[in-house]
DNA sequence: CGATTTCCCTGGCCGC
DNA sequence: TGCGGCCAGGGAAATC
């Protein structure tokens, strides 16, 4: 369940990591999904950039190699030396949930494992998002200055969806997902079905979007089963959650029971004494 | 066009 | 031990 917190964690390491070198070849599962990987052969990569949840590698500056990694997506870069691939790197046995494969210049490879495959590989013109419409759309990013607190409370009042619908939208603002949802909603005291947001409401929640976001960040994302980082390692900030996941529980804030209820289709925690309607 | 629903996927877990 | 059933859930397509 890589949210934000998680994507901005790979994203640094991968731009630490990839930076100047050249896609070579490289080698995809087959499926829709992840079929456009070898269309980044021959291209350098120049940079890698986050827009919300989605990992952008700029190839030369002209193309885009678009990563989204669902809901089990794992990146990681294996140097040649560990004996993992053959000579023919085309025919190289690999491992049952491996999607797509990714030879570098200097004999390194970028692998991309997803068991549940909701992960997407897309290889587009620079800025052309036309085939994947939820970045199309996507809201601001949480931590740009066009991202206020006026910007959420117009965009959420605008609709009759549930505020957490919204939220997860990702067209009112970018990278959230069920557990930083759940957890800024605790944070901002706001009923995660409430449809109408005050000033000061507005204002809570912009701030606990970014406190949980930056939270997250630092503690290198949440690690509940599948994410891992590029290295293979946890994040910690599963440690640090209030909310979410926390049904049946204490409230740490006021100690009242955690109640479950379901919006969107998702899980929703909250607090039915601090988050009042 | 916006809102709502359905589907995609597999592993882990629970109860019998 | 084995197995059916349920759950996790982001995003895209289909439907209303």
């Amino acid at each position: 369940m890589p949210e934000l917190p998680e994507v901005e964690t790979i994203r640094g390491q991968l731009q630490a990591q990839l930076p100047g070198t050249e896609i070579v070849d490289a080698w995809t599962f087959g499926t829709e999904k992840f079929f456009q990987a070898p269309q980044a052969i021959g291209h350098r990569i120049t940079g890698v950039r986050r827009r919300g949840k989605y990992l952008i590698l700029d190839l030369d500056d002209v193309e885009e190699l678009i990563i989204h990694l669902g809901m089990t997506g794992q990146l990681s870069i294996q140097p040649t030396s560990t004996g993992d691939h053959g000579t023919d790197f085309g025919s190289t046995r690999r491992p049952p949930h491996r999607r797509a494969e990714w030879l570098l210049g200097d004999g390194r490879v970028l692998e991309f494992t997803d068991i549940r495959r909701f992960g997407r590989v897309a290889v587009v013109d620079r800025g052309e998002h036309s085939s994947l419409p939820t970045l199309a759309s996507l809201g601001p990013e949480p931590f740009d200055e066009t991202f206020t607190a006026e910007h959420l409370r117009r965009a959420v009042n605008s609709s009759l969806q549930p505020i957490k619908t919204q939220l997860m939208s990702q067209r009112v603002v970018a990278g959230l997902g069920n557990i930083y949802v759940d957890e800024a909603l605790w944070l901002a005291g706001v009923h995660p079905k409430a449809k109408r947001i005050t000033k000061a409401q507005a204002s809570a929640l912009h701030d606990a979007i970014r406190s949980v976001l930056d939270k997250g960040i630092r503690n290198g994302g949440t690690t509940l089963r599948d994410y891992r980082d590029v290295s293979g390692g946890s994040g910690s900030n599963q440690l640090q959650l209030s909310c979410y996941g926390r049904a049946g529980l204490p409230c740490m804030r006021c100690g009242h029971t955690i109640r479950k209820t379901t919006i969107a289709g998702r899980t929703t925690s909250f607090c039915p004494l601090c988050q009042r309607r």
